[in-house]
DNA sequence: AATGAATGAGACTTCATTCAT
DNA sequence: GATGAATGAAGTCTCATTCAT
């Protein structure tokens, strides 16, 4: 379902191997943890899935966690990216891709499996210190970035509030429609675009 | 952390002691799934905090998983009534009342619904039928109320957009919040109160 | 289903009672036990099917042990006076009077019960040395008796064989029956009346 | 006490290997359901006995269950074994091999169809339907094989009724040898042989 | 006499991890 | 590199028994 990566900058035969094999565990427990979840998911059945067997998963991975850790930089890597293609759009057209950002959020259903599976790291984050670290790390770049196009870029005031209450309405939209596959998602979108029209344009006021 | 509830319209008094002794158990349960995670805290450790042999919980639940799913009820139905309170408000003052809303959340950690036990619920939720029905019992009530109030006491169109944004980004809030209580969260307020006005009036163009 | 017993020679109203509540557990055990074995069935069960409660039956019994006993002993013993009737009968018609026996055991579905209940005390008597007592103390009655009917009444030679046989028989056929209900049980009559005149009349050559 | 088997076609050393493991289970495992029956065996001490892990048992059998399953199967196929032998047997001496087996079931106490766990399996298969069903399955097959026999090879009529007795009769001498090891065997012999002449000629009139 | 709340040991089972091959 | 046999701790749940009321 998920099997993109190849983030190895290997260039020996075996370190490609070993980069693809990686790829394969990740790829099979991702797909374990939004089903069963990380505790539901045991060793042999990411193994069986992986086309592994158990023992070997472990001259890749020191542990569970490791690949849970693992999992989830990949996952809020390929979400930070999804952020930073912001960068580069020009300032007129900004508005509108976000709220065609929005659209595809909203549209997706490629995210329902994104998004099951944030659900699980969240919730592992509160316990787990190494995952709410690297979830912070990545939420730190994507919150910089989106400040600063927000300040520099927009020029507008209260750069960190809008930031946040962008990336909270966008959080909590995916969460509530990966629960209500139901809604009508069509409609959604005017309301949508109107909001976070205003919250990139200066009408802020009290 | 959690032990307001005396739903018992007992009268005996060991009926009043049954009811008690149900919620020292949800109470610890509550504590540990926080802690741990429904699946981290065992049912050793729940019992050694709500006071009480772990064979004797089994009086009063069927299983861990009804544990999890009388809190899961517990603490919906809490959301849920806080929603419902916005049925009794007159009309010129609700824009202000949910405005005032969003502010408490953003404010205060003791909410429920922003609570650590709900991302550990709406994980649950994804695998477990049960628990993904009395959400979505819930969900529906609130819902319910909400599209009537806009529709009905505001006069508005599209009341269903509206109501699908507005849970999404008090959602979305929460989620956020907990994540990150080193957030300023005054400074989201008035952003936060603009939206809610621009959704709940008729404002509404694309 | 089996609740007859009332063997107490009390006198006062108090004692009567006793055993009227002894026998209310008895007959509970003993249904819960052909049900679910001596270990699947819990006290709680008991308990329940006896209209009582769990702590009350420790009242009556030291332990679920003693029940088992108990009940081992109330079966055993009306099983020995069912042949014991035998002794009365004249000498004449004993051959018929036991193929007779013989019919009525394969007709009679009120065995069954009665055989369940054995085969779950067989089992039990090879490891619990109390219950092999019992029924080795009453499997002694019986032989004697019914050694005496064969060598004294009937004046045959070599009463021990016969009557080991026989008794070998009988208890083959409860258990057969039992585990098959779908044999056609008339069809056995002749050919063990037939057995039976064999054994009890001197055409024993070898 | 038991371990005979060597089933496995196996060829690779380790399928060998898996086999023999799979034995020690079934062979600790009889061990321990004769001395503490099916449910007094924790699964703990047949992993001692069998000097294996109590986790690694779950590699080979799937339950506590499977491994009863697995045991009845074992005994009651070499049961059905003993008697299919008796197919080859010629007619006229047919009868002479009955009248010997009953000597040697009699004279051995090693024979599978009384041993001790008889009486377990037994009483289990009152309320496993598995157990009931192998139990039957293979029952189905003597009795077929015994039917043709007596129907075909000796030409007698009823040998239905025939079949019944004898199986009850076997049955029936097994269970009391080992519920009363003091009875001496030789004596029942003569006896038993007329019997068995009595049941597998046609003298048979009522 | 009678209740049922309470206990705690022990039952079966799962699972991350190690290691010989 | 690759396997899967093996371990043992820990998990959920049951149950005979006791005791305050």
């Amino acid at each position: 379902m998920n099997s993109v990566q190849n983030n190895s900058v290997a260039t020996t035969g075996s370190e490609k191997r070993r980069a693809q094999r990686i790829d394969q565990v990740l790829d099979a427990a991702s797909d374990c943890f939004v089903e069963f979840g990380f505790h539901g998911a045991g060793m042999a059945k990411i193994a069986k899935r992986a086309g592994m067997s158990v023992g070997h998963i472990y001259h890749y991975f020191e542990s569970k966690e490791a690949i849970i850790a693992a999992i989830v930089d990949r996952e809020s890597d390929a979400a930070a990216e999804r952020f930073a293609e912001l960068e580069s759009i020009p300032k007129e057209e900004l508005v509108h891709v976000m709220a065609e950002r929005a659209r595809d959020m909203v549209e997706s259903k490629a995210d329902a499996f994104q998004s099951a599976l944030n659900l699980e790291i969240l919730a592992e984050s509160q316990r787990n210190p190494q995952i709410a670290c690297i979830l912070h790390r990545q939420d730190e770049k994507v919150r910089g970035k989106f400040k600063s196009i927000i300040a520099d870029k927009l020029g507008l005031p209260e750069a960190d509030a809008r930031t946040e209450v962008i990336l909270s309405l966008f959080g909590g939209l995916a969460t509530r429609i990966v629960r209500h596959p139901e809604i009508e998602r069509e409609m959604l979108i005017p309301l949508l675009k109107q909001i976070m029209r205003q919250i990139l344009q200066d009408h802020a006021k009290d």
